[in-house]
DNA sequence: GTCTATAAAGTGATAGAC
DNA sequence: GTCTATCACTTTATAGAC
């Protein structure tokens, strides 16, 4: 309401957006408060004062957005995770990157990434059809983990195409992994035009 | 030869595998000089002694075997593909490990997995057929890394099966990727037996 | 309330004792 | 040749000046 408290949002709010990019560039150990102050036009001090921690800070910016629940026969749920797949691609996830660099050499990051994943994951895997439904609902985490990676963090060859190009080489491939694998084996047949 | 140059060999020998592990498990910046050298029974000066610095040591320990050349018929570098794959997942590549982990937050790492990559993904795009040929071939590199860190290094659920069931499920998919996509879109057929 | 100065701890690297 | 002791630096976090 007052000057006051708007104006100490206003801050808290850079502090936030600048630790996501950094914490996102950078990894954990590499961002210091120092730089996301001075990024955020503020001082060390202050970051420390709103947030108490880096760790703190990190979790506030690095908080994975939960997709929404997904349900449905294995058509519905195979377009369910190919438009969040879609959405990911496209539109650079800031807080998730934070969160899916960290991971690798910050453990706290790690149980974030890795709880939101399981967590849709096994809702998928129960939803599918066919003894090894656990297995390609992982496969299937593995290629969206491998895509969204490939494309924002390690910039893979290839990956730097447009999000619609990306998904409709993706697309099959998720959506014959919604189907019962324990009776398949021949390769996606041929369709029309591009 | 003398036991004093064996002796020597001997102990880089175990600072590289120490040093493997730990790069492998914690990443470039929490992995220290000390720890490596107790975790080898060795010491700081003598690690920095044989290896001159960290970061040659990282080096060292995380140089990425080269796969062989892939070459042939779409069908033939599918199987090639599969089996570079399907060994990477059945047994802990320590040194490829080591710079996975470390290439999210230390740039020297990205350089050295992405080199490696690309040089295999555009072999594998210069032979197959289809207009997105190098697309196709990013989304083969994108399943693999996903595949690799969620087993190994994520430890994703259901990834955690048998080798042999994981690349069952991998192995199509690898197989569709190799075919011309652009006339395509019907998910895999169904075939015979688990 | 905002920021400066500093404390406490841990790092890679080096010099020199054995 | 091997290892101990230490340097120079950087970090998070805190205490207190404005």
């Amino acid at each position: 309401m007052s000057t006051r408290v708007e104006q100490r949002r206003r801050t808290e709010a850079r502090i936030l957006t600048a630790a996501r990019q950094l914490f996102g560039e950078h990894g954990y150990d590499r961002t210091t408060i120092r730089a996301v102050a001075t990024a955020a036009g503020s001082d060390p001090g202050l970051v420390m004062r709103y947030f108490g921690s880096k760790e703190r800070l990190f979790a506030q910016a690095a908080a994975m957005p939960a997709d929404g629940p997904i349900v449905g026969s294995p058509a519905e749920i195979a377009a369910q995770l190919t438009t969040a797949l879609s959405e990911k691609l496209a539109e650079e996830p800031a807080a998730a990157l934070a969160a899916l660099r960290a991971m690798f050499s910050h453990p706290e990051a790690a149980d974030e990434v890795r709880s939101a994943m399981t967590g849709q994951q096994r809702q998928v895997a129960a939803q599918l059809p066919g003894e090894d439904a656990v297995l390609r609902s992982g496969v299937i985490g593995a290629l969206t983990l491998g895509l969204v990676i490939g494309r924002h963090l390690v910039r893979l060859d290839g990956l730097d195409a447009p999000p619609e190009d990306v998904m409709a080489v993706a697309e099959p491939l998720i959506s014959a992994l919604t189907k019962d694998t324990s009776r398949r084996d021949t390769p996606p047949e041929p369709r029309r035009p591009v």
